[in-house]
DNA sequence: AAACCTGTCAACCGCGCCCTT
DNA sequence: AAAGGGCGCGGTTGACAGGTT
């Protein structure tokens, strides 16, 4: 079976965009209002560019919309990215969207390409496991754990983001650490090398705390897995707009601050 | 100077959700 | 209620620039 392709991969044009695709693009977007009026997938004909529709989409939200801010991340930024993958996970788009001017693919790349490795270097005096050897050993879910309605989580749903975080978060003994789903997991590390885990651990207890002051019942709970991300983003404004409750948090958790 | 390595980031891919029919 | 299609998302890839040997 498997779905039908989006377009015709052999009539479109893939690859970078030239300056007149931009040109052709903006244009009709600016005749628009901003907004793909016969939707995504007519764009392209309308706009007379040979490219998928989503490809057109993506040129759009991620470096031609007014606006967009590449690169020169403020700490600023860094904390509150590391502060809300801890409570969200890789929900790039939700961390993004508390970015003014960043785009859920250059906060994921800004993760994925420096932030994590900062905070693994940061951690590297501390607390660190030797996770170039036991990454094999994790056993990686195959959904996050708040898509897949599971009463528990695993370690690493995402291999090694989740893992950088995990060691940044460590706040206790060498084999305590917090995973960075949403809900701070905290997973003691078995003999047996796996990540699965268990004991809620003061670190785990503390980020609760901070989750309930949030106004987020259910972040905390290591029962509750299923909150949804309008939830989480409602706590989050809540959050944001009660005097940064979170802020006061983080200023408290060292191992979100550098 | 050249080959190789590493880091960065734009772009692609496939999947799931949701809306429309 | 079911099917189909569009959209948005997260993960991954690959090109390229800069650094190192």
């Amino acid at each position: 079976m498997g779905r039908s392709p989006c377009c015709d991969k052999a009539a479109v044009k893939r690859g970078p965009w030239s300056e007149e695709e931009d040109a052709r693009l903006r244009s009709y977007m600016e005749r628009h209002g901003g907004a793909a009026a016969g939707g995504w997938m007519a764009l392209p004909r309308e706009a007379g560019l040979r490219r998928c529709g989503k490809s057109c989409r993506l040129r759009w939200l991620n470096y031609l919309r007014p606006g967009v801010r590449h690169g020169g991340f403020s700490p600023e930024e860094d904390r509150i990215i590391c502060a809300l993958h801890a409570a969200v996970g890789s929900r790039w788009s939700l961390i993004a969207a508390h970015l003014p001017g960043r785009t859920d693919n250059g906060v994921k790349n800004y993760w994925n390409t420096r932030l994590k490795k900062k905070l693994f270097l940061l951690a590297g005096g501390r607390n660190v496991i030797n996770v170039s050897s036991a990454a094999p050993s994790i056993a990686s879910p195959p959904l996050a754990p708040w898509t897949t309605g599971l009463p528990y989580t695993t370690g690493c749903s995402g291999g090694g983001v989740d893992q950088m975080c995990a060691v940044v978060g460590a706040g206790g003994g060498r084999d305590d650490m917090i995973v960075s789903t949403k809900a701070a997991v905290v997973v003691s590390q078995p003999a047996d090398g796996s990540y699965y885990s268990s004991e809620p651990s003061a670190a785990a207890t503390e980020l609760d705390a901070i989750f309930r002051s949030m106004g987020n019942t259910g972040g905390g709970e290591h029962s509750d897995l299923s909150q949804s991300s309008a939830e989480i983003e409602t706590s989050w404004y809540h959050c944001q707009h009660g005097e940064s409750v979170l802020q006061q948090h983080l200023g408290s958790m060292p191992y979100l601050y550098w």
